[in-house]
DNA sequence: TCCGTCATGTAAATGGTTACATGATTCG
DNA sequence: CGAATCATGTAACCATTTACATGACGGA
Protein backbone atom coordinates (compact mmCIF):
# COMPACT_ATOMS: atom_id res chain seq x y z
CA UNK A 1 0.00 0.00 0.00
CA UNK A 2 1.35 3.22 -0.85
CA UNK A 3 1.95 5.42 1.86
CA UNK A 4 -0.75 8.34 1.01
CA UNK A 5 -3.28 5.60 0.96
CA UNK A 6 -3.31 5.49 4.55
CA UNK A 7 -4.73 8.85 4.39
CA UNK A 8 -7.05 7.53 2.59
CA UNK A 9 -8.19 4.69 4.52
CA UNK A 10 -8.18 7.45 7.81
CA UNK A 11 -10.65 9.20 5.93
CA UNK A 12 -12.98 7.25 4.34
CA UNK A 13 -12.85 5.40 7.58
CA UNK A 14 -14.29 8.33 9.56
CA UNK A 15 -16.59 9.12 6.96
CA UNK A 16 -18.65 5.56 7.91
CA UNK A 17 -19.03 7.17 10.74
CA UNK A 18 -20.56 10.38 9.56
CA UNK A 19 -20.68 13.11 7.24
CA UNK A 20 -18.02 15.77 7.77
CA UNK A 21 -15.92 18.72 6.07
CA UNK A 22 -12.55 18.60 6.28
CA UNK A 23 -12.39 20.18 9.41
CA UNK A 24 -14.34 18.19 11.24
CA UNK A 25 -13.03 15.50 10.24
CA UNK A 26 -9.48 16.66 11.48
CA UNK A 27 -11.04 16.96 14.72
CA UNK A 28 -12.43 13.81 14.81
CA UNK A 29 -9.27 11.99 14.41
CA UNK A 30 -7.62 14.56 16.71
CA UNK A 31 -10.06 13.77 19.36
CA UNK A 32 -10.78 9.98 18.46
CA UNK A 33 -7.83 8.41 17.28
CA UNK A 34 -5.57 10.84 18.93
CA UNK A 35 -3.64 8.43 20.59
CA UNK A 36 -2.85 6.75 17.74
CA UNK A 37 -3.22 8.38 14.39
CA UNK A 38 -2.72 11.73 13.14
CA UNK A 39 -3.36 13.80 9.98
CA UNK A 40 -2.96 17.28 9.37
CA UNK A 41 -4.98 19.52 7.48
CA UNK A 42 -1.76 19.53 4.83
CA UNK A 43 -2.62 16.29 4.31
CA UNK A 44 -6.59 16.58 4.71
CA UNK A 45 -7.68 18.97 1.99
CA UNK A 46 -5.89 17.40 -0.95
CA UNK A 47 -7.53 13.85 0.21
CA UNK A 48 -11.13 14.64 0.09
CA UNK A 49 -10.21 16.54 -3.60
CA UNK A 50 -8.30 12.97 -4.69
CA UNK A 51 -11.03 11.31 -3.27
CA UNK A 52 -13.98 13.11 -4.53
CA UNK A 53 -12.60 12.95 -7.66
CA UNK A 54 -12.02 9.14 -7.77
CA UNK A 55 -16.32 9.33 -6.41
CA UNK A 56 -15.13 7.29 -3.64
CA UNK A 57 -17.00 10.53 -1.76
CA UNK A 58 -19.05 12.80 -2.68
CA UNK A 59 -20.57 16.09 -0.68
CA UNK A 60 -23.33 15.51 1.01
CA UNK A 61 -25.97 18.68 0.47
CA UNK A 62 -29.31 19.68 1.69
CA UNK A 63 -27.84 20.35 5.26
CA UNK A 64 -29.99 23.89 4.91
CA UNK A 65 -27.51 26.65 5.41
CA UNK A 66 -24.21 25.97 5.83
CA UNK A 67 -21.67 27.13 2.89
CA UNK A 68 -18.91 24.47 4.06
CA UNK A 69 -18.23 21.16 1.83
CA UNK A 70 -19.55 17.75 4.28
CA UNK A 71 -18.31 14.80 2.46
CA UNK A 72 -20.44 11.42 2.75
CA UNK A 73 -19.01 8.07 1.61
CA UNK A 74 -20.29 6.81 -1.62
CA UNK A 75 -21.24 3.01 -2.02
CA UNK A 76 -17.76 2.50 -3.81
CA UNK A 77 -16.04 4.51 -1.14
CA UNK A 78 -17.12 1.92 0.96
CA UNK A 79 -15.88 -0.95 -1.15
CA UNK A 80 -12.55 0.70 -1.25
CA UNK A 81 -12.03 1.35 2.13
CA UNK A 82 -12.45 -2.65 2.87
CA UNK A 83 -10.06 -3.10 0.16
CA UNK A 84 -8.16 -0.58 1.35
CA UNK A 85 -8.12 -2.05 4.79
CA UNK A 86 -7.32 -5.74 4.07
CA UNK A 87 -4.16 -4.77 2.33
CA UNK A 88 -0.85 -5.47 5.00
CA UNK A 89 -0.43 -2.92 7.67
CA UNK A 90 2.16 -0.56 7.06
CA UNK A 91 4.19 0.45 9.98
CA UNK A 92 6.39 3.79 10.07
CA UNK A 93 9.75 3.04 11.32
CA UNK A 94 9.54 3.54 15.18
CA UNK A 95 11.76 6.42 16.39
CA UNK A 96 11.72 6.49 20.18
CA UNK A 97 13.47 9.60 21.72
CA UNK A 98 13.14 8.37 25.18
CA UNK A 99 14.66 5.10 24.90
CA UNK A 100 17.26 5.76 22.14
CA UNK A 101 18.48 8.32 25.25
CA UNK A 102 18.15 5.65 28.31
CA UNK A 103 19.94 3.33 25.75
CA UNK A 104 22.99 6.02 25.92
CA UNK A 105 21.90 6.98 29.53
CA UNK A 106 25.44 6.72 30.59
CA UNK A 107 26.61 9.92 28.86
CA UNK A 108 23.58 11.59 29.26
CA UNK A 109 23.82 10.46 33.12
CA UNK A 110 21.73 9.13 35.51
CA UNK A 111 19.99 12.33 37.25
CA UNK A 112 18.56 13.77 33.79
CA UNK A 113 17.89 10.22 32.82
CA UNK A 114 15.84 10.11 35.86
CA UNK A 115 13.71 13.88 34.81
CA UNK A 116 12.63 12.11 31.54
CA UNK A 117 11.49 8.81 32.84
CA UNK A 118 9.60 10.73 35.59
CA UNK A 119 7.77 12.84 32.55
CA UNK A 120 7.16 9.58 30.81
CA UNK A 121 4.99 8.75 33.94
CA UNK A 122 3.09 11.72 34.11
CA UNK A 123 3.04 11.23 30.47
CA UNK A 124 0.84 7.91 31.01
CA UNK A 125 -1.01 8.45 34.06
CA UNK A 126 -2.55 11.63 31.90
CA UNK A 127 -3.12 9.00 29.01
CA UNK A 128 -4.72 6.94 31.53
CA UNK A 129 -7.03 9.28 32.39
CA UNK A 130 -8.26 10.80 29.21
CA UNK A 131 -8.47 6.82 28.31
CA UNK A 132 -11.17 6.00 31.40
CA UNK A 133 -13.05 9.39 29.84
CA UNK A 134 -13.24 8.09 26.21
CA UNK A 135 -14.31 4.33 27.92
CA UNK A 136 -17.01 6.33 29.61
CA UNK A 137 -18.09 7.72 26.45
CA UNK A 138 -18.07 4.85 24.98
CA UNK A 139 -19.67 2.83 27.03
CA UNK A 140 -22.98 4.76 27.58
CA UNK A 141 -24.06 5.22 23.52
CA UNK A 142 -26.63 3.09 22.23
CA UNK A 143 -25.33 -0.66 23.18
CA UNK A 144 -27.14 -1.61 19.35
CA UNK A 145 -24.25 1.11 18.15
CA UNK A 146 -22.16 -1.73 15.84
CA UNK A 147 -18.81 0.62 16.83
CA UNK A 148 -18.84 0.55 20.43
CA UNK A 149 -17.36 -2.72 20.82
CA UNK A 150 -14.70 -1.87 18.03
CA UNK A 151 -14.36 1.29 20.37
CA UNK A 152 -13.62 -0.23 23.33
CA UNK A 153 -11.13 -2.83 21.82
CA UNK A 154 -8.73 0.33 21.14
CA UNK A 155 -9.62 2.19 24.36
CA UNK A 156 -8.37 -0.93 25.89
CA UNK A 157 -5.22 -1.29 24.09
CA UNK A 158 -4.72 2.51 24.88
CA UNK A 159 -5.06 1.14 29.03
CA UNK A 160 -3.05 -1.89 28.38
CA UNK A 161 0.18 0.42 26.89
CA UNK A 162 -0.48 3.47 29.61
CA UNK A 163 -0.02 0.66 32.55
CA UNK A 164 2.25 -1.11 31.26
CA UNK A 165 4.11 1.86 30.65
CA UNK A 166 3.65 2.95 34.44
CA UNK A 167 4.98 0.38 35.49
CA UNK A 168 8.01 -0.02 33.66
CA UNK A 169 8.34 3.90 34.67
CA UNK A 170 8.33 2.63 37.97
CA UNK A 171 10.56 0.24 37.87
CA UNK A 172 13.11 2.22 36.18
CA UNK A 173 12.78 5.18 38.84
CA UNK A 174 13.95 2.81 41.39
CA UNK A 175 16.89 1.50 39.40
CA UNK A 176 17.82 4.70 38.50
CA UNK A 177 17.78 6.14 42.09
CA UNK A 178 20.03 2.90 43.02
CA UNK A 179 22.71 3.89 40.11
CA UNK A 180 22.32 7.82 41.44
CA UNK A 181 23.10 6.51 44.77
CA UNK A 182 25.95 4.43 43.90
CA UNK A 183 27.49 6.92 42.00
CA UNK A 184 27.57 9.57 44.65
CA UNK A 185 29.70 7.53 46.82
CA UNK B 1 15.65 20.70 17.68
CA UNK B 2 15.69 19.90 13.72
CA UNK B 3 14.24 16.55 12.53
CA UNK B 4 17.71 15.67 10.69
CA UNK B 5 19.48 16.47 14.40
CA UNK B 6 17.84 13.13 15.54
CA UNK B 7 19.86 11.15 13.12
CA UNK B 8 22.94 13.10 14.16
CA UNK B 9 22.05 12.19 17.85
CA UNK B 10 21.68 8.38 17.08
CA UNK B 11 24.92 8.57 14.93
CA UNK B 12 26.84 10.28 17.85
CA UNK B 13 25.27 8.26 20.84
CA UNK B 14 26.76 4.45 19.15
CA UNK B 15 30.01 5.71 18.10
CA UNK B 16 29.80 6.13 21.98
CA UNK B 17 29.88 2.71 22.18
CA UNK B 18 32.51 1.97 19.69
CA UNK B 19 34.25 3.77 16.13
CA UNK B 20 32.76 1.76 13.88
CA UNK B 21 31.71 2.40 9.17
CA UNK B 22 28.68 3.81 8.35
CA UNK B 23 27.85 0.01 7.56
CA UNK B 24 28.19 -1.20 11.21
CA UNK B 25 26.97 1.66 12.62
CA UNK B 26 23.27 0.70 10.63
CA UNK B 27 24.08 -2.75 11.62
CA UNK B 28 24.33 -1.76 15.34
CA UNK B 29 21.54 0.53 15.00
CA UNK B 30 19.29 -2.54 13.53
CA UNK B 31 20.72 -5.17 16.04
CA UNK B 32 20.40 -3.38 18.94
CA UNK B 33 18.16 -0.18 18.32
CA UNK B 34 15.59 -2.06 16.35
CA UNK B 35 12.58 -1.85 18.08
CA UNK B 36 12.46 1.33 18.60
CA UNK B 37 14.95 3.37 16.62
CA UNK B 38 15.67 3.30 12.82
CA UNK B 39 17.94 4.62 10.24
CA UNK B 40 18.65 4.03 7.12
CA UNK B 41 22.13 4.08 4.97
CA UNK B 42 20.35 7.67 2.70
CA UNK B 43 20.56 8.95 6.42
CA UNK B 44 23.87 7.58 7.72
CA UNK B 45 26.20 8.56 5.31
CA UNK B 46 24.87 12.39 4.74
CA UNK B 47 25.12 12.71 8.74
CA UNK B 48 28.60 11.15 8.57
CA UNK B 49 29.88 13.45 6.45
CA UNK B 50 28.40 16.51 8.13
CA UNK B 51 29.45 15.21 11.50
CA UNK B 52 32.94 15.22 10.40
CA UNK B 53 32.69 18.03 8.80
CA UNK B 54 31.66 19.80 11.87
CA UNK B 55 34.50 17.77 13.48
CA UNK B 56 31.88 16.35 15.86
CA UNK B 57 33.46 12.91 14.64
CA UNK B 58 36.86 11.85 12.78
CA UNK B 59 38.20 9.05 11.12
CA UNK B 60 39.90 6.43 13.30
CA UNK B 61 42.83 5.49 11.49
CA UNK B 62 45.64 2.68 12.12
CA UNK B 63 42.96 -0.44 12.15
CA UNK B 64 45.93 -1.70 10.08
CA UNK B 65 44.49 -2.95 6.65
CA UNK B 66 40.97 -1.77 5.97
CA UNK B 67 40.23 0.86 3.28
CA UNK B 68 37.23 1.22 5.04
CA UNK B 69 36.14 4.44 6.90
CA UNK B 70 35.94 4.20 10.54
CA UNK B 71 34.10 6.64 12.38
CA UNK B 72 35.08 7.93 16.15
CA UNK B 73 33.65 10.66 18.25
CA UNK B 74 35.98 13.53 19.27
CA UNK B 75 35.86 15.48 22.52
CA UNK B 76 33.79 18.03 21.22
CA UNK B 77 31.04 15.56 19.52
CA UNK B 78 30.50 14.03 22.94
CA UNK B 79 29.75 17.44 24.26
CA UNK B 80 27.41 18.15 20.88
CA UNK B 81 25.93 14.83 22.03
CA UNK B 82 25.38 15.25 25.48
CA UNK B 83 23.69 19.19 24.28
CA UNK B 84 21.23 17.17 21.91
CA UNK B 85 19.97 14.52 24.27
CA UNK B 86 19.11 17.19 26.40
CA UNK B 87 17.28 18.97 24.54
CA UNK B 88 13.29 17.89 24.50
CA UNK B 89 12.15 14.74 23.10
CA UNK B 90 10.16 14.97 19.34
CA UNK B 91 8.02 11.92 18.84
CA UNK B 92 6.76 11.13 15.35
CA UNK B 93 3.00 11.40 15.06
CA UNK B 94 1.22 8.43 15.77
CA UNK B 95 0.25 6.06 12.82
CA UNK B 96 -0.92 2.50 14.08
CA UNK B 97 -2.59 0.81 11.09
CA UNK B 98 -3.53 -1.93 13.62
CA UNK B 99 -5.77 0.01 16.26
CA UNK B 100 -6.76 2.28 12.78
CA UNK B 101 -8.26 -0.86 11.72
CA UNK B 102 -9.97 -2.15 14.78
CA UNK B 103 -11.31 1.24 15.58
CA UNK B 104 -13.17 0.93 12.60
CA UNK B 105 -13.61 -2.99 13.03
CA UNK B 106 -17.15 -2.82 12.00
CA UNK B 107 -16.66 -1.66 8.12
CA UNK B 108 -13.65 -5.24 8.16
CA UNK B 109 -16.00 -7.31 9.64
CA UNK B 110 -14.75 -8.91 12.82
CA UNK B 111 -13.58 -12.33 11.25
CA UNK B 112 -10.94 -10.19 9.92
CA UNK B 113 -10.34 -8.29 13.08
CA UNK B 114 -9.70 -11.61 14.52
CA UNK B 115 -6.92 -12.67 12.30
CA UNK B 116 -5.31 -8.89 12.57
CA UNK B 117 -5.19 -9.49 16.53
CA UNK B 118 -3.62 -12.77 16.26
CA UNK B 119 -0.80 -11.71 13.77
CA UNK B 120 -0.10 -8.98 16.60
CA UNK B 121 0.01 -11.55 19.46
CA UNK B 122 2.56 -13.85 16.98
CA UNK B 123 4.46 -10.32 16.98
CA UNK B 124 4.38 -9.98 20.81
CA UNK B 125 5.33 -13.63 20.98
CA UNK B 126 8.74 -12.95 18.60
CA UNK B 127 9.60 -9.44 20.45
CA UNK B 128 9.46 -11.31 23.61
CA UNK B 129 11.64 -13.85 22.47
CA UNK B 130 14.30 -11.48 20.70
CA UNK B 131 14.24 -9.69 24.39
CA UNK B 132 15.20 -12.75 26.38
CA UNK B 133 18.04 -13.26 23.91
CA UNK B 134 19.16 -9.36 24.23
CA UNK B 135 18.61 -9.55 28.35
CA UNK B 136 21.05 -12.51 28.08
CA UNK B 137 23.29 -11.12 26.69
CA UNK B 138 23.08 -7.85 28.48
CA UNK B 139 23.58 -9.41 31.88
CA UNK B 140 26.11 -11.55 30.62
CA UNK B 141 28.70 -8.43 30.00
CA UNK B 142 31.47 -7.11 32.05
CA UNK B 143 29.69 -5.47 35.49
CA UNK B 144 31.62 -2.57 35.37
CA UNK B 145 30.52 -2.09 31.79
CA UNK B 146 28.99 1.79 32.63
CA UNK B 147 26.18 1.05 29.75
CA UNK B 148 25.26 -2.06 30.95
CA UNK B 149 22.35 -1.10 33.26
CA UNK B 150 20.69 1.12 30.65
CA UNK B 151 20.53 -0.97 28.06
CA UNK B 152 18.62 -3.57 30.75
CA UNK B 153 15.98 -0.69 31.16
CA UNK B 154 15.52 -0.10 27.38
CA UNK B 155 14.82 -4.11 27.29
CA UNK B 156 12.55 -3.77 30.14
CA UNK B 157 10.58 -1.12 28.74
CA UNK B 158 10.36 -3.15 25.28
CA UNK B 159 9.24 -6.75 27.79
CA UNK B 160 6.99 -4.39 29.49
CA UNK B 161 5.50 -3.20 26.03
CA UNK B 162 5.30 -6.79 24.69
CA UNK B 163 3.77 -8.67 27.78
CA UNK B 164 1.33 -5.88 27.49
CA UNK B 165 0.32 -6.45 23.98
CA UNK B 166 0.03 -10.01 24.44
CA UNK B 167 -2.45 -9.65 27.46
CA UNK B 168 -4.56 -6.84 25.42
CA UNK B 169 -4.21 -9.70 22.34
CA UNK B 170 -5.66 -11.96 24.43
CA UNK B 171 -8.23 -10.40 25.95
CA UNK B 172 -9.52 -9.08 22.53
CA UNK B 173 -9.16 -12.25 20.74
CA UNK B 174 -11.95 -13.43 23.26
CA UNK B 175 -14.02 -10.33 22.85
CA UNK B 176 -13.88 -10.63 18.96
CA UNK B 177 -15.03 -14.82 19.51
CA UNK B 178 -17.86 -13.36 21.26
CA UNK B 179 -18.64 -11.11 18.76
CA UNK B 180 -18.07 -13.26 15.96
CA UNK B 181 -20.58 -15.87 17.49
CA UNK B 182 -23.19 -13.26 17.96
CA UNK B 183 -23.15 -12.55 14.88
CA UNK B 184 -24.08 -15.75 13.36
CA UNK B 185 -26.57 -15.68 14.75
C1' DT C 1 36.96 -17.59 -9.95
C1' DC C 2 32.72 -16.53 -8.13
C1' DC C 3 29.66 -15.48 -4.49
C1' DG C 4 28.28 -13.28 -0.49
C1' DT C 5 29.03 -9.76 2.47
C1' DC C 6 31.11 -5.41 3.56
C1' DA C 7 31.13 -0.85 2.15
C1' DT C 8 29.97 3.93 0.26
C1' DG C 9 27.35 6.78 -1.77
C1' DT C 10 23.52 9.41 -4.65
C1' DA C 11 19.02 10.70 -6.86
C1' DA C 12 14.29 10.52 -7.11
C1' DA C 13 10.10 10.12 -5.15
C1' DT C 14 7.31 10.31 -1.19
C1' DG C 15 4.88 11.60 2.58
C1' DG C 16 4.26 14.75 5.85
C1' DT C 17 4.33 19.05 8.73
C1' DT C 18 4.20 23.89 9.14
C1' DA C 19 3.12 28.28 8.20
C1' DC C 20 0.57 31.21 5.88
C1' DA C 21 -3.42 33.45 3.48
C1' DT C 22 -8.12 34.03 3.36
C1' DG C 23 -12.75 34.37 4.46
C1' DA C 24 -17.43 32.70 6.60
C1' DT C 25 -20.22 32.03 10.68
C1' DT C 26 -21.64 32.48 15.29
C1' DC C 27 -22.23 34.42 19.60
C1' DG C 28 -21.57 37.74 23.23
C1' DC D 1 -19.37 45.16 16.10
C1' DG D 2 -15.53 42.21 17.45
C1' DA D 3 -13.56 37.90 18.84
C1' DA D 4 -13.40 33.20 18.52
C1' DT D 5 -14.01 29.45 15.99
C1' DC D 6 -15.13 27.14 11.73
C1' DA D 7 -13.47 26.37 7.30
C1' DT D 8 -10.53 25.76 2.99
C1' DG D 9 -6.68 25.65 0.82
C1' DT D 10 -1.57 26.11 -0.80
C1' DA D 11 3.45 26.42 -0.91
C1' DA D 12 7.71 25.64 1.10
C1' DC D 13 10.31 22.87 3.47
C1' DC D 14 11.94 18.71 5.69
C1' DA D 15 13.07 14.06 6.67
C1' DT D 16 13.17 9.64 4.96
C1' DT D 17 12.88 5.63 2.16
C1' DT D 18 13.95 3.29 -1.90
C1' DA D 19 16.36 2.02 -5.60
C1' DC D 20 20.24 2.09 -7.82
C1' DA D 21 25.32 2.17 -8.98
C1' DT D 22 29.68 0.82 -7.72
C1' DG D 23 33.36 -1.67 -6.01
C1' DA D 24 36.62 -4.05 -2.37
C1' DC D 25 37.52 -8.18 0.28
C1' DG D 26 37.43 -12.92 1.95
C1' DG D 27 36.68 -17.51 1.60
C1' DA D 28 34.76 -21.83 -0.89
Amino acid sequence: MSRSSQTDLAVLAALTVAPLTGYALRAAIKSHLGAFWSESFGQIYPALSRLSEAGLIELDEGQGRRASSVYRLTPTGRSRLVELMREPITSTPPRNGLLLRLFFGDALGAIACRGLVAEARVDAERMLDSLAEARRDAESVDPGNPHAPYWLITISAGEHSARAAMHWCDETLTALDRLIRSEAT
